[in-house]
DNA sequence: TGTATTTTATTTGTCGACAAGAAAATCGCC
DNA sequence: GGCGATTTTCTTGTCGACAAATAAAATACA
C-alpha cells in the first residue's frame, strides 16, 4: 500500500504539474453553474487548498481564471465571492442570448459541415437521453453542449467564445427554473432541438433564425414566469 | 534619503498592498495593445518581477488574467507569450466588428442618455486632439473610447464587455495598420464619428446601424489593403 | 561528420511562511 | 445599558525557495 499517509485525509491522487488548476477550475465552474455554490456564497481559499489538497497558490489562480468568465467576484483583501445573478438587469441577458441564438443559428445554417453536425446530433441525443433519465444536471449541461455545437459549426471564434459566456450565465438561470419545478423536465424542447437541427442540415439560414428566436422567447418566458412566481413568494436569494 | 537601496535599481514606489496586480496587468496590457510587446514574443516571469521591482506571484496573477482576455497564450511548463494574431482567420473577427459597430450604435441611438452622450463627446474630442497632433497611439486609444463610450450607452453590459475585447483586438490591428505609413493619420475619421454622434444623438436608429457598417467597412478595407500590401514585400510577423 | 544520448541549465509550478488589512470580539467610558 | 475605541482573530496578498519539466548544450557513437 502506498496511501499511508495522513490518516484523517481521505487520499488525494497525486497528479501531475500542472494540473491542479485545471481540476480546481473545471471543479468550481460546475459547482458554480450547477448552483452547488449559490450565488453570492464566500469562497475560502484555505478551505479549498485542503479539500483539494494542495496549496493555496493554485487555489488562487483558478479563481482568478474562474473571476476572469465572470463566474467569481472578487473584493480587495476581502474573501472572494460567488457571482451573484443580477435579477434586475435580467433583460440585458435575455436580449443578448436571443440574439446569440439566432446568429449561431443562421451562421451553422450557413456553414455547416457534415463534422459539425454529427457533433450537434451526438449533443441532442445526450440532452434525449438526460430528458428521458429526468437528469436535469446532465440535461442543462448537454443543453450547452448542443449550442455550443451549433456555434462551433458556424464557424466564427469570436462568436463562439461570447456565447458560452452567456450560455453558461444560462446555465444558472436554468437550474434554478428546473429546481422550482422538483427537476421534471419537459419534453418539449427535444422536438425544437430536433427542428433546430432540421433546419440547419437543410441549410435554411431563415427558418433557423426563426426557431433560434423562438426558442429563446420560449426560455425567456419561463424563466420570467419563475422569477413572478418567487417574487410573489419570498424574495429571490 | 529613504532611497538608498540598491544601487543599481531605479528606486521603485512603495505600493499598496493588492494594488501590484493591477499594475503590472495594467502596464502589459498597452504594452501589448501598442505593439510595444510584439505578437508572439516570449513572456519571462523573472524579468517581469524584476522590472516591476515585486516577486513572481503577482506577475503571475497577472498574466493569467491577461490570458483570460485573450492577450497572452501560455503552455503548460513553458513560456508564456504575447498572444500571436492570427492572419488566416481575420475574417471572422472582421465579421464580428462590423456586427458589434452596427449593434452598439443601433441600441445607443435608442438608449442614449445626456450623460452618455457627453461622455461620447469627451472622447471624441480627445481622438480630434489626437488625430490634430498627429499622436497614433493616443488617437488608436481615443478611437477605443469612443466606441466603449457609444456601447456604454447602449446599456447592455454583456454587448459592451464583448465589444471591449473586439475592440481590443482591432488596436493591435490598427497599430500595425498605422505603423505601416509611418503614423501619419487621415482626418477622414474625425468627420465619421461626428456623423455618428449625431445619428445617435437625433435617435435615428438605422441611420445610425448604415453608419456603424459603413465606418466598419471603411476599416476593413484598409487593413485588408495593408495585408495585401504586406504580403507582397515580407511575411507578416 | 551527422545523429542519438546524456548532462546541464533555465524556467515554470507549487509550497509554506509571514505580514498587511479587514472583520469580529473585547474592553472602557458615558 | 449603549456606543466608541482597542485588541484579537481571521483571511488575503506577497515573498523566497525548492522541485519538476522542458530546452539547450555537450558528449558519445556510428
Amino acid at each position: 500500500m502506498t496511501d499511508g499517509e495522513d490518516a484523517a485525509g481521505p487520499d488525494l491522487p497525486e497528479r501531475r504539474r500542472g494540473s491542479g488548476v485545471r481540476v480546481v477550475h473545471e471543479s468550481l465552474r460546475d459547482e458554480i453553474l450547477d448552483l452547488t455554490l449559490p450565488p453570492g456564497s464566500p469562497i475560502d481559499e484555505v478551505e479549498l487548498a485542503e479539500r483539494f489538497g494542495m496549496s493555496r497558490t493554485p487555489i488562487r489562480e483558478a479563481l482568478i481564471r474562474l473571476a476572469g468568465e465572470g463566474l467569481v467576484e472578487t473584493l480587495p483583501n476581502r474573501s472572494a465571492m460567488v457571482a451573484r445573478i443580477d435579477f434586475l438587469n435580467l433583460h440585458h441577458f435575455f436580449d443578448a442570448i436571443t440574439l446569440m441564438y439566432r446568429l449561431t443559428n443562421r451562421l451553422a445554417a450557413m456553414n455547416r459541415s457534415d463534422a459539425a453536425l454529427a457533433r450537434i446530433r451526438a449533443a441532442q441525443a445526450d440532452y434525449a437521453a438526460a430528458v428521458a433519465a429526468q437528469d436535469a444536471l446532465t440535461m442543462i449541461a448537454a443543453n450547452r453542449s448542443f449550442h455550443a455545437a451549433i456555434a462551433e459549426a458556424g464557424g466564427n471564434p469570436y462568436y463562439t467564445q461570447f456565447f458560452l459566456r452567456v450560455l453558461d450565465e444560462g446555465r444558472r438561470l436554468l437550474r434554478l427554473y428546473y429546481q422550482s419545478f422538483d427537476d421534471r423536465l419537459p419534453q418539449e424542447y427535444v422536438g425544437e432541438h430536433d427542428a433546430i437541427i432540421a433546419a440547419i442540415a437543410a441549410g435554411d439560414v431563415e427558418e433557423s433564425d426563426r426557431l433560434g428566436r423562438a426558442h429563446a422567447d420560449q426560455i425567456v418566458r419561463q424563466i420570467r414566469a419563475l422569477l413572478a412566481r418567487e417574487r410573489r413568494d419570498d424574495p429571490p436569494l
